[in-house]
DNA sequence: GTCTATAACCTGATAGAC
DNA sequence: GTCTATCAGGTTATAGAC
């Protein structure tokens, strides 16, 4: 059944869905127990089982879908044609880390679920996608010594790491959930003049 | 108990150890279960229980353990008042990626569980060793505008970020374990540069 | 579709023999 | 100190009423 457009009230099964966003991202999927989500919902546990069969399946689609936004939004900078290297820097800073600051349980989530369940991620062909990118190419004329992996690796880690680190500055009191944002939005501007600067070193 | 310095056999108390200190960072907290860690270590239940009472107080060392580690490598390195600033950048980069391929799966279950837990992390005063030391202080006399946070956000995540990715790597088909730890070496004479070459910026 | 009650299983922890 | 057997509690999943 195709989804309904209408103001009508969120079916069941969408609740259950947000809320297994929510909580799965949050705690990820060893700790959270399916009345944390039924919960979160305010239902029970047997519409959960109703709707989609078992935890382990609920969680795949998540799973699936946090994935495919995580890695999935810098694919179209990465390949488009008509940019200059310089632009796609500052379009996938500025892109990613908009995205990121409303998800920020991402990339914690992401990264370590991967790390318990490498099956689930083999699906999404990452290294294919970015060897054949228009990035890749641009990065290998302007820098033919070095591997475009370790460039990629700097700038996703300068964009992404705060955000993997952001439970350590709240609880260290370096940074509030308010002074973090700014902090991110400052990046969006520091960032593509420090990425830009590691590609003129030789 | 002074611990024995003879070659005599490791007492069960230390396999336990050596076994919770493998499957707790490999999986986190919430998914090993207290069979998986004596399994590992030949064992059984019984003994995990007589020596350190529970799952959650025998997690509480291996923890405080990691924690120490990851964040107290480099804090000689940051109150070194005999070193320039480049030289710090040198010696923080090598000596960080060295510990971290000794144990590369430490830093996303210390930062994994601090998200889930930060209780125990409050411990650990961060915050006032970084702002207090001669790193920074050399960090704002070299770049009085930009906030030193930003500065070791970018350096920490250019080190530590290819480590917490290492399982997409591995699972996209991009690096095995051998490409990895090359990866990493190289690493070592790359990003000091490209370190430096953020701090030239304005 | 939704809910309550319960089954079936798993996990951490302990009792008690050696 | 070490082990086997077992308990107590919690968790996922389902049966069956509405």
């Amino acid at each position: 059944m195709a989804k309904s457009t209408s103001k009508e009230a969120i079916s069941a099964e969408e609740k259950i869905k947000a809320a297994a966003r929510k909580v799965f991202t949050q705690k990820g999927y060893a700790a959270t127990r399916t009345r944390d989500i039924v919960e979160e919902a305010g239902l029970n546990i047997a519409l959960l089982n109703y709707y989609f069969r078992s935890k382990e399946k609920l969680f795949e689609i998540i799973m699936l879908e946090k994935m495919q936004e995580f890695f999935g939004i810098i694919i179209p900078f990465l390949h488009d044609e008509t940019t200059t290297l310089d632009k796609k820097i500052e379009q996938i800073t500025n892109r990613y880390i908009d995205m990121l600051l409303q998800n920020p349980d991402m990339p914690i989530f992401v990264l370590s679920e991967i790390r318990n369940n490498n099956g689930l991620f083999k699906k999404i062909q990452v290294g294919k996608i970015l060897q054949s990118s228009h990035f890749v190419r641009q990065l290998k004329e302007k820098q033919p010594g070095v591997q475009p992996l370790h460039f990629i690796a700097s700038m996703l880690g300068m964009i992404i790491f705060p955000f993997v680190s952001k439970p350590v500055f709240k609880s260290a009191g370096v940074l509030n959930e308010h002074g973090f944002a700014t902090m991110m939005e400052e990046r969006k501007k520091l960032l593509p003049k420090w990425i830009k600067a590691m590609l003129g070193t030789k």
